[in-house]
RNA sequence: UGGGCUAUCGCCAAGCGGUAAGGCACUGGAUUUUGAUUCCAGCAUUCGCAGGUUCAAAUCCUGCUAGCCCAGCCA
């Protein structure tokens, strides 16, 4: 639709140098989970990142699971994690693939290696590993075990296959240099044993590859022209160059690293959320609070919002957080003119429509959204009582409020002007009813322009409206003092990250709610009915977001 | 103290030797049946710092400084 020229990001420029200069011919990315835990949004920048590459090249996107650890991977991620991704809008088509599948051809990789004497098994233990691996600042020391001639060592590796020697005992490892800056290639480890059974492979194997020599086969294997993964691997680079050379694939694979994507004020470590969800401050893994797929779902995002946000986030090769407020912006956008703006009383204070007839009630005809008129209308019951916002009335008003108060005249949202005559206080100074004259005239859609009012309210009609909970958000850490505590590392947990209002009500036409359906609730913010816990006789919404706003309360002083 | 990477507005981020895009946030002001939206205006003489090359440098060179990553038989 819009023809702005955005400029493209480092990787496309990549992507093009190598099209122009033919290294490849078509572009195939993929996203490359291990299924060992849920996916978040830091997630969503690679898959849409990997997607949106495939897209625009008209390439093709590949989902495969990186399943090479038995001892972290579970069956119910490789579910979740595909389901988040569905949700996402990145298609797969027919491409979903396991790294499991590939070790028998792994395994054959690894014994091309030895044939070519560039593997060797090891018997050096994890500590001795570490030993002779060296340091930072000191080379490493050639193993030991690193002149066993090929024959032995191919008849050690299948031994390591056919489960003749216990976890630990033996790795294979790749012959590169032991006294490289760069400790990734310090004869890392191609294969280890671990006797553990496979979520997908069952018991077939007791050895397993090592992410540095399965990734690059991997991607090799499925045609992968660019391998788009976090900074923490550039320093694999070389390594992952080195595997590909040694099998000598034809068209390799390029690794490309970019930043990762992170939130200010949120929690993303997996064993902080994992304490949270234990010590019930969350209620699970798709709390509304946290920023898992899920629980941006269950919250009210849409994948639209996701996906303009991470667009509008950019990528780069510098660390960043990126302002919340990003997200919040986006999920406005998405949601301002698609959904219909309803009428919710949060926290309710009964209007008594003095000269309204008592057992009268007609039905006022409202837009959905005033600004998308295929959204079309409601019927809004109005009556002599109502419901309005306890923050719609002051007694005593500071200067430039403009709601109501003693005398003073405002719009009752698609129905009439109302005037404040008088109210009614308990002993305690508690507001308990606020009594109006409404001006029959002033009847929205009448075409009235007598005189003109500064405020707008919404309300409810009181024997109509349907009770029902909200839930109001805040950050789940504390802003001020930082998400993690200086002293011990714990989280600074905002005390008020959730406010349950039980008393709140909402006009007629919300009663047919259903889960993930989302609403703008006038002057409110945009809300959605909670996945879990709405129903159809016990309504709960989530706010999304709030509303911008500009006004505020003077505080006294 | 080894290696790799990064530094452009409060937060992201373009820029690729010809004189600082854009978005978010923020601040005015107009319109408004949401103090919302929309609209219009403002918002880096300066690119981590210091030198150098050049008619010309955020862009090239040199030297600093700061931050991130690497010593799993995790990914």
């Amino acid at each position: 639709m819009e023809n702005e020229t955005v400029s493209k990001n480092f990787i496309e420029q990549i992507i093009d140098a190598d099209i122009k200069e033919g290294h490849c011919e078509t572009v195939r990315t993929r996203f490359p989970p291990e299924p060992n835990g849920y996916l978040h949004i830091g997630h969503a920048k690679s898959i849409i990142l990997n997607y949106g590459l495939a897209e625009k090249y008209k390439g093709q996107f590949n989902m495969r699971f990186d399943d090479t650890n038995p001892t972290k991977e579970k069956v119910e991620f490789v579910e979740s994690i595909q389901e988040d991704i569905k949700w996402l809008g990145a298609d797969w088509e027919n491409r979903l693939f396991f790294a499991s599948d590939y070790f028998q051809q792994m395994y054959e990789a690894a014994v091309k290696l030895i044939q070519k004497g560039k593997a060797y098994v090891s018997d050096l233990n994890a500590e001795q590993m570490r030993e002779y691996r060296g340091t930072l600042t000191q080379p490493g020391v050639e193993d030991p075990y690193a002149t066993r001639s090929v024959e032995e060592n191919l008849q050690l590796f299948e031994n390591m296959k056919n489960g003749i020697y216990k976890d630990g005992e033996k790795v294979l490892r790749a012959r590169i240099n032991m006294t490289s800056p760069n400790i990734n290639m310090r004869d890392p480890i191609l294969y280890r044993v671990a006797h553990m059974t496979h979520h997908r492979t069952g018991d077939q194997w007791c050895i397993y590859p090592m992410y540095d020599f399965a990734h690059p086969i991997e991607d090799a294997i499925e045609g992968i022209s660019h391998s788009i993964c976090t900074l923490e691997f550039e320093d694999h680079r070389p390594l992952y160059d080195w595997v590909v050379t040694e099998l000598e694939y034809k068209n390799p694979p390029k690794q490309i690293e970019f930043a990762k994507l992170y939130l200010t004020n949120v929690v993303t470590g997996k064993r902080y959320i994992k304490k949270l969800v234990e010590e019930h401050v969350v209620d699970g893994w798709d709390d509304p609070r946290l920023v898992s797929i899920a629980a941006l779902r269950r919250r009210g995002f849409t994948p639209e919002s996701i996906r303009k946000f991470v667009e509008l986030c950019g990528v780069s090769k510098a660390n960043s957080s990126v302002d919340y407020a990003m997200l919040e912006y986006c999920i406005r956008e998405d949601l301002k003119l698609t959904r219909p703006r309803m009428m919710v009383v949060l926290d309710p204070i009964k209007l008594i429509i003095d000269n309204y007839p008592k057992e009268q009630v007609e039905y006022l005809e409202a837009a959905n959204n005033l600004e998308q008129e295929e959204l079309g209308t409601r019927q809004i019951p109005f009556c002599r009582e109502l419901y309005i916002e306890r923050e719609d009335f002051m007694e005593e008003p500071p200067k430039k409020y403009f709601r109501l108060f003693p005398g003073n005249e405002v719009r009752l949202m698609h129905a009439y002007f109302v005037k404040c005559e008088s109210f009614v206080k308990d002993e305690n100074g508690t507001i308990l009813e606020i009594h109006c004259t409404y001006d029959p005239e002033t009847k929205a859609g009448s075409g009235f322009t007598g005189r003109k009012v500064k405020g707008t309210i919404h309300w409810v009609p009181a024997p109509f409206a349907k009770q029902c909970q909200v839930r109001l958000y805040e950050n789940l850490v504390d802003e001020e003092k930082g998400v993690y505590n200086k002293d011990d590392g714990s989280l600074n947990v905002n005390p008020n990250s959730l406010s349950i209002l039980e008393n709140c009500y909402a006009e007629p036409a919300l009663a047919k709610a259903k889960a993930y359906d989302s609403y703008q609730f006038v002057r409110q913010g945009f809300f959605c009915a909670d996945a879990k816990d709405s129903k159809e006789d016990a309504l709960v919404f989530n706010r999304i977001v709030s509303l911008k706003s500009s006004f505020k309360l003077p505080t006294q002083n």
